[in-house]
DNA sequence: CGGTCTAACTGGTCAGACCAGTCAGGCCCA
DNA sequence: TGGGCCTGACTGGTCTGACCAGTTAGACCG
């Protein structure tokens, strides 16, 4: 059935392409199904297996009686970075594997995103920490971890290895959540360290240092976790 | 469409549950698509629906022509360890990617792994070592492979992190053919000091020496990396 | 202007037909 | 007797058309 000459095979990858190409937009609305069988020139059984592929794989939504609607990108997600979306019906993660996961995920790829992240980059990194600051200052906890989140994933965005890339993705939904769940317990003490070591890890990609900064955000990681009662 | 209440959704869920209790084993076929619908009470096309939700995530394999196939569960793939399979539709990466890749999981799987692993494991480990060494003397490439993967896939099994394991299995192809291609060229030295790398592995993971177990383990895919040219 | 109803739209499922690929068994020939 | 070829029965892949359930927009009425 996966074979990559099935026509439904076929036709999922070229709305695959739509999707990345940005044809088809976050949110927008597909065709329907009648429409877009015809417009394939399949018939709509075909089309129903390729849209079940996208689907499973996350990237778009059908919903019975509207429609059939692009999924929301992820920030960091360009290109070829993995869609690997986990089958929603297993158990997830001790926070501990998901830690220890991210301290040697996130260390490599800040190691590999080292003398590859632009000025452009790294200012907007610098601008992220800052934005954190504050809006820890103001208690606007929301906004905070989106600019952790987009710190993140701007050195995600610049890994030299896609593969790493792609596995960072199959675990994205686990990694932010225990960028979020230690938040409402840091005390400003640690969340002011948490900027600092931000910093550092700036600092450490400005230079080019690839040993630094995987040594920072493994400290920083490693660092969050122990906010969480762990020591992974 | 997977909303969870919908028919191929449910079946496919109790297709996973016969697969999980074994009721449906590897290797396995399954009864023909026109059979198991009617088993199921549902159409052949919802069949197909949830059979292809399935394949999506890599639990089971369709042939045309021939039937579908239970996915042969990897070593370790224990209760909840994630069913995450690769996005089959982006291109493969790299070989430089998926050795680098290769160097830093399989590193920590094996440190997370020292300490774990049964007398029987170790035993086992050093059988497969010997018969990679006797394989390679008839020229049985096959066999040899085949105890190579077996040889990883004990350390992997213990591993004592869940996430990595799953993250292992999503890539677990690539890595296979990483461990395949270089076969063909191998001379016969190295193929002797890989299973000398093989051998101290199995003395760093006995002495429960996790550092020693990594580095080992780092060294060993280095090394057959450059036997296809590459230095990761 | 707001509420209700209806028609047209949407996706979900079914049944049947036909096509292409696979495989096993039978038959024929060397 | 063994090997090769052919055929029929099986397999999955795709199409078509029908019908059902959910959604939505527009028209009509109070």
């Amino acid at each position: 059935m996966l074979n990559k000459t099935l026509l439904p095979q076929s036709v999922a990858r070229e709305i695959q392409t739509m999707i990345q190409t940005g044809t088809l937009k976050a949110g927008e609305k597909i065709p329907s199904q009648r429409d877009f069988a015809q417009k394939f020139g399949i018939s709509r059984a075909s089309l129903r297996e390729a849209l079940l592929t996208l689907e499973t794989l996350g990237l778009i939504k059908t919903e019975a009686g509207r429609g059939t609607y692009i999924s929301a990108p992820s920030a960091g997600n360009e290109g070829h970075s993995g869609h690997m979306a986990p089958w929603r019906y297993s158990d997830s993660y001790s926070v501990f594997d998901v830690f220890q996961t991210r301290i040697l995920l996130e260390g490599e790829i800040a190691r590999l995103s080292a003398g590859r992240l632009t000025q452009l980059q790294l200012e907007k990194m610098e601008r992220a920490t800052q934005t954190m600051a504050d809006c820890w200052e103001r208690q606007d906890l929301l906004a905070n971890v989106e600019a952790d989140l987009e710190f993140h994933a701007i050195i995600v965005s610049a890994c030299s290895n896609s593969m790493l890339k792609a596995l960072y993705q199959t675990v994205r939904d686990q990694v932010t959540e225990t960028q979020r769940q230690p938040i409402p317990i840091t005390d400003p003490k640690r969340m002011g360290e948490s900027i600092a070591e931000h910093r550092r890890i700036i600092a450490a990609l400005s230079a080019n240092d690839a040993n630094a900064a995987r040594r920072e955000m493994e400290n920083h990681i490693r660092n969050t976790a122990r906010c969480a009662g762990l020591s992974p």
